[in-house]
DNA sequence: CACAAACTTGCACAGTGTGCAATGTTTACT
DNA sequence: AGTAAACATTGCACACTGTGCAAGTTTGTG
């Protein structure tokens, strides 16, 4: 990994960091892009060459699904929960989230409309991630089931993140069981 | 219904004509909201009495689930899925759609991220009203459920409408029976 | 008709987001 | 080590957004 590279995402999350300070110190609306930028040191114009705007910097970079190695996926032959559930979990294993920082984050989201506006978005690019692969794994007559189908599990994921960073001893790998229990629990519901 | 109140209905949607026509001749992310209200023959400042921002004016005033016509909803004993198409399908009956300006609106919207951002917004709404009905239809410890459930029914309804829109000779109540159809395929695909 | 409530508008203003050009830093390559 | 290309940071100017306020206009009601 480059100098650069590092320094880039480190700035990024510099930038995070002061834009979450802030947030939680002047409240998200009362915020400007200069504080923050005035916070994590930079210009406001380099704040722009980081994010679009101060949404994205209090949600940070997107973790998204990685293509290449959910090859499995596509031709798995186990039950298919339980490989959407696997698939979901391991993103969050690559990049691991720290309860405290994401729970400073939820309670500005939480606050903050524009901030679930964001965040419904970010939810909606991984649903559409998972749809592309569920799409291969089932067939392209079954587009627009894959879509829906993508579109429940990515919101699983998210009831079970918030699960986790409420309860103190839950584990990372965790998340995982819960996105396929719901998942279950939706199906059984439907019948 | 007052004179008022109609007029008020009547300038919104006078606004929106214009936000459409304006996108459709000089592209969305060209269009000021001057160019909107020049159009529509107000000021800017009502403009913004009317809409929030131009994403707002392009996609109107958002169609609410009616919770007082839907007490029957919470307490039937048919089919969960076909209950849900019903509902969903009602929404469309009161305020009947124009194919024609349905599908101007989507070709702006097709074209414009920010424009999606805000109708995933709308459909979120939709969702949440539906996942109200539903946790007391199915109690309050699948709250997590019926969320899932609200969200995967209301993207159903999404793709239900985009396909009807496509189709020229599809009337609007085979919406709801689309609906219903996608709902059930979901759930095979589960299982 | 007269009056209150609601609507429209202009104006001022704080904030957002982008293009550009100058200046510095890092990288890759010889 | 030397150098050129690639990239990063910044200030500045500028167009656009969105809101508060106050003054003027229209509409519903007694």
């Amino acid at each position: 990994m480059n100098l650069r590279e590092r320094r880039r995402r480190q700035t990024a999350r510099d930038i995070q960091t002061a834009a979450v300070t802030v947030a939680l110190r002047n409240g998200f609306d009362q915020m400007t892009t200069e504080a923050i930028a005035h916070e994590a040191g930079i210009s406001t114009r380099t704040f722009f060459n980081y994010y679009n705007n101060k949404q994205a910097a209090i949600l940070g970079a997107a973790v998204r699904i990685d293509v290449e190695a959910a090859g499995w996926f596509t031709c798995s032959d186990g039950a298919l929960i339980d490989d959407i559930a696997k698939l979901l979990g391991q993103r969050l294993q690559d990049d691991p989230l720290e309860r405290a920082v994401l729970r400073k984050i939820m309670a500005v989201v939480d606050a903050n409309p524009s901030l679930q506006d964001l965040f419904r978005k970010k939810v909606h690019e991984t649903s559409l991630s998972l749809a592309t692969l569920l799409e291969v794994r089932l067939g392209g007559e079954r587009a627009i089931e894959s879509r829906l189908l993508a579109e429940l599990a990515t919101h699983a994921l998210t009831e079970a993140v918030v699960i986790w960073a409420a309860d103190e001893d839950s584990a990372l790998d965790e998340i995982s069981v819960l996105v396929a229990t719901k998942l279950r629990s939706v199906r059984e519901i439907l019948s």
